[in-house]
DNA sequence: CGGAATATTGAGGGTCATCAAATGTCGTGG
DNA sequence: CCACGACATTTGATGACCCTCAATATTCCG
């Protein structure tokens, strides 16, 4: 039913020893384990108590552009976080088209969908070369038990992932095409500098098509968008590379005049964006609309 | 920040009587308590070990159509389960527009996005006369941590929220108008099947307005969708009773051919219905496109 | 170098939002 | 009981937004 290239999760927690391990379709794991005090930093999870005594390692894997690290169907016993490296996570309609979920990145839990129905719902993709760190759910719920704080972690992170797709519902179904362009780029941006990288001057990771899925656009309106954010200076781009120039206005781009521009039809868009930049630029001075 | 009508929801739990207390907004409860194997039983969970040794007793209260239970930025402490009645959560967005983001019924876990932030992110308000059991989450935990199918039902639900918001991420970034509106019907049907009510016929509990936030369509797309599946006999519809005439062909309904509609421009959208409805009744034998 | 994948840009049309008006429903009070 | 207003629903006309199709340019990688 699931007829990808990895064989199930659950034979790589018997792997103790991480030497080449190229068998069953898994790629190496490196030699790197990391503590339970390292993955709530990770998660940064502030666990007050002693937790030295914990002697549990979880494992490192390392993953190739391409590669999945869970496939939809696949059965369940792992949550996932990322240690370095950047991933899409994929849902699978009926009529077999992708839809983009989420990009994580260091420090971001995935995987939960799985535990519901004891298979994953979703599949996850290195979009880079990645380390990821396996946690065997099972586990860390049990650990849960013994550290009250790390089970109210498990639950402030799940809920916060519900939230994040509550809120993409909610753009999904109210922002038009640019607004929702405007806020993945101020997203990756806040979240790249909350990394300690520059949140001014990044490079996607993923394409055109893997953008608009996620925003639910084409491509091509992916490409659009960013080519007027351009010529208006909002942003530099040039392929993946992108430059902020106008991080204000991309956070209160919110949804272009519903009528009221009674400019001709050609370039009324590109007057109607330079209109909002110079709007936000200028964030009180609005003369009377 | 949060100037709605009730006040915190942190005073309920003192009131161990409920005699009247029309106090302080918040609406009358009756004399009516749950133990913890009613409300397992009431989310669906099978609890195998004795738990009758359990005291605690989680309290009811009545809300009527219009009060909030929760609401945005309230301080949290509670889930809340549905006993009766029909209800919406809404998430408010920065320009104080609502979108609705479910619409909970019996059996149905609300509150969840509050334990992220120690607050609710979204509101819940009755649609209906509406009976909700308060679930002190503190003492919810502490109990998953003895009963340990509790503590994996309480994962559990809080994936399957996760994986139904992806659900929905998906359906809204790439369902046309039509599809939505399908889907939404047969998941209304489903539910009430489920709970033991016809599946075929129903009536709405929410107004078109809330049902075309909730799909991210206008309201007046909502009601021309209905009318178009009425014109075409795929449902039944007069104002918010609905009967359900060919699921099958609800399930189906996916996406109109996109183009290859030759016939004139008047009419060509009703025929495209008509025809996706008759090559899902006939399931098989498509006539060669 | 050459082929595949990705990205850009243009033209045209479909879907659905917007604006508008009429009808239907419901609760309230005269 | 009916008038009245507020709200919900239906239906039509119009066009903006964005998808589709298409051609070209650029990058990546063997």
């Amino acid at each position: 039913m699931y007829p990808r290239k990895n064989a199930d999760a659950g034979s790589v927690s018997t792997i103790n020893t991480s030497s080449g391990m190229a068998e069953n379709g898994w790629p190496r794991a490196n030699k790197l384990w990391s503590n339970l005090s390292d993955v709530c930093t990770l998660l940064r999870i502030n666990i007050s108590s002693s937790i030295t005594d914990d002697d549990f390692r979880f494992q490192h894997v390392h993953f190739k552009p391409g590669q999945r690290i869970h496939t939809v169907g696949q059965p369940f016993d792992m949550l996932y976080i990322v240690n370095s490296g950047f991933l899409k996570t994929v849902m699978i309609d009926e009529s077999g088209n992708e839809q983009v979920i989420s990009f994580p990145m260091k420090g971001d839990l995935f995987g939960i969908d799985g535990i519901h129905n004891r298979q994953y719902t979703s599949e996850a993709v290195a979009l880079s070369s990645c380390d990821i760190i396996l946690v065997p759910f099972k586990k860390f719920a049990a650990m849960g038990r013994t550290h009250a704080d790390l089970e109210t972690a498990i639950y402030s992170v799940m809920s916060r992932e519900l939230t994040r797709e509550q809120a993409m519902v909610s753009m999904l179904g109210s922002l038009c095409a640019e607004a929702r362009v405007a806020r993945f780029l101020v997203s990756l941006s806040d979240r790249f500098s909350a990394l300690g990288y520059s949140g001014k001057e990044f490079n996607l990771r993923m394409t055109r098509h893997e953008i608009g899925s996620y925003l639910g656009l084409t491509l091509e309106t992916v490409s659009r968008t960013l080519s007027a954010f351009n010529d208006i200076g909002l942003i530099s781009v040039d392929q993946r590379a992108i430059a902020i120039n106008d991080l204000h206005a991309l956070k209160t781009l919110r949804r272009l005049p519903p009528s009221r521009a009674r400019t001709k039809p050609d370039s009324a868009k590109k007057k109607a964006l330079a209109a909002v930049a110079a709007a936000a630029q200028s964030t009180e001075a609005v003369p009377a609309a």
